[in-house]
DNA sequence: TAATCGTGGATATTAAATGTCTACGAAGGC
DNA sequence: GCCTTCGTAGACATTTAATATCCACGATTA
């Protein structure tokens, strides 16, 4: 059993735009350079956020994604869900009822109590992430970390190109031990 | 994330052996049949209990899996260990420090928030998964299917081949409402 | 000694995760 | 109006894990 690699990304991502000022929309390749990820398959994992409507997508220049409602409003479990699904991982398949002498559906009225416990474990999980929400996370970033990522904002929005700021100018300073999260 | 089918068979193999009578030892044959799995692919699952100390294999003729402990003292969470192993389906690759401007590792001393709330989900998965045993389980298996077990393990008992009976003769019997779990 | 078992490894098959590419539509700036 | 910057949608290719089978071997007992 594992999560995808979605999973991080989309809570990574999700909780960088939890921290960008008002409605400021961050373009895809800005996050794929923050965190170093294939853009063509993190635009995959975006769009199931924005399908599940967590994240709202902007075209157009000046683009990008912001999320679609305050981060208080958005619990970790919100984005698993919509990056992993809800189902529950473990899938019962009534072996019961397939053996040598298999048993009677009369008899599996109540779910077997494999399932059940596997069932409730799974619910315990959903519980525990749902107690979390994006601003509780937000705040949790350490302080050097987030003034960081509010000089990368402000440059987002005076120059819509090349996000990350000239690249041949900064990679001094950027190797100098600044710090994103 | 999905649980593989392994742990559907190690639970209900398990949970079929806690139900066997004292020390008897139940044959790979009869718990392939008994809920109609590839018998080799599930050698494979067993293995894994055997390895983890949760079943005991006896060789040679009257052979087979029992528990290696009372049933009492073997919770579903061991099972689970056993066949998934017991890493967090989670798995942190701190892509803070990965991007454009990375996260020094001095700013990466306490893991980041993201994976301490994967993590105490996890927990709450396990704790809730420990807290069941295979006892438990046993008491709730409906009283006439617990006996049909009971005839079924007196056959074993007897005769050392062929642990399902007379495939012809019970195939009628065995249709007509015959109940197992 | 022969028959009944489980063990371990090699191997094939299938499904899912991961990753890439291209044509397309939407939206803002000139 | 036209062009550029964006996200969208779908068709692929690649990689990895789950699923499954098979066989030679050792252990055990009648």
């Amino acid at each position: 059993m594992r999560l995808s690699q979605g999973v991080e990304w989309g809570l990574h991502c999700a909780l960088l735009l939890a921290q960008a000022p008002d409605g400021l929309a961050v373009p895809r390749r800005t996050l794929a350079e923050h965190y170093d990820l294939p853009e063509a398959y993190l635009a995959k994992q975006l769009q199931s956020l924005v399908a599940a409507g967590i994240l709202h997508a902007v075209s157009g220049p000046r683009g990008g994604y912001r999320l679609a409602r305050p981060p208080a409003e958005i619990t970790v479990l919100d984005v698993l869900d919509a990056v992993e699904g809800t189902a529950d991982p473990f899938v019962c398949q009534e072996i019961r009822q397939r053996g040598v002498i298999p048993v009677t559906p009369e008899q599996c009225r109540r779910p077997c109590a494999i399932a059940a416990v596997m069932t409730r474990a799974h619910q315990a999980w959903r519980a525990s992430l749902r107690a979390v929400t994006l601003a509780e996370l937000a705040g949790r970033v350490p302080r050097p970390v987030r003034e960081q990522q509010r000089a990368r904002f402000a440059q987002l929005r005076q120059s819509p190109r090349r996000a990350g700021g000239p690249r041949s100018g900064t990679a001094a300073a950027g190797a100098a031990g600044s710090a994103h999260d």
